[in-house]
DNA sequence: ACGTATTTGTACGTATGTATC
DNA sequence: AGATACATACGTACAAATACG
């Protein structure tokens, strides 16, 4: 059994989010399956609430689980729909916390930005849009 | 001046972020600007360091600010290199930790991931890179 | 080279609030 | 109503990094 230990050089809440992470990358932990409560972890490794909490919010901004008032669990695969674009230009940022809210994403969602010639951008949510790059005449 | 109020319903933490997210955005706080230390905001508001630290994590998050072990400062709008597809799915999310490190990649920063037909999916950094469509015949 | 000041980072504790079952 | 679990918010202490004299 992988332990942490509070004298390592990598912190505490550090050590906890790469063992979740781990397991959550092997499926040990599959997608949807419940994230043990933070008490456990406390319990489990003789660490504070407070690291936990670090190392639960660590993976929550990668994306890899969602919490509730209910618990924490894996994140499954985001299903992306493919928005064809046929001339502009595609990148990525992080919401603002008013965007997030406008936008209903999940903590750990970028958006998509997309900048078309004489438009507005249109801002999507990275986890149900994607670009699709297609060559003219093969599609 | 806008004060923070300990009984609003909305958190103390969120409102200063709130505060500072604004001052930002106005530029009252410009580009490469620094952010007052945390100690004084837990002076001026009357507030924990606890609640100031949440409020500069959620602006980290955003991709808004950049901190260091001298300050926090306000992040300049990142300079992206156009990156010319023919062909392939395009999609952004959040780096894990360990990618995080290895990419160099500021916190709240995604990644953009380029899906080519018959490739490995290639990894680049949502703050230096951008996709450009383009129309066949037209560049 | 060394200590000091500043600032953020980590880690613990406690208490209370809120949401859900 | 009660149990469970996460959220907020205060406190303390010490470590680590950086800049300055």
């Amino acid at each position: 059994m992988i332990v942490i230990d509070p004298d390592a050089d990598r912190p505490v809440y550090k050590q906890l989010a790469d063992l979740v992470r781990e397991q959550i990358e092997s499926g040990e932990l599959p997608p949807d399956a419940r994230i043990p409560a933070e008490v456990v972890y406390v319990q489990e490794h003789g660490i504070s609430r407070d690291s936990v909490r670090k190392a639960m919010a660590q993976l929550r901004h990668e994306g890899l689980i969602i919490t509730t008032a209910r618990g924490s669990r894996v994140r499954p695969a985001p299903a992306r729909e493919e928005i064809t674009v046929d001339e502009g230009l595609a990148y990525a940022r992080m919401p603002t916390e008013p965007e997030r809210r406008q936008l209903r994403l999940q903590p750990g969602v970028p958006v998509l930005v997309i900048e078309r010639p004489g438009q507005e951008p249109e801002i999507l949510p990275a986890d149900r849009a994607a670009v699709r790059i297609r060559r003219e005449g093969h599609g």
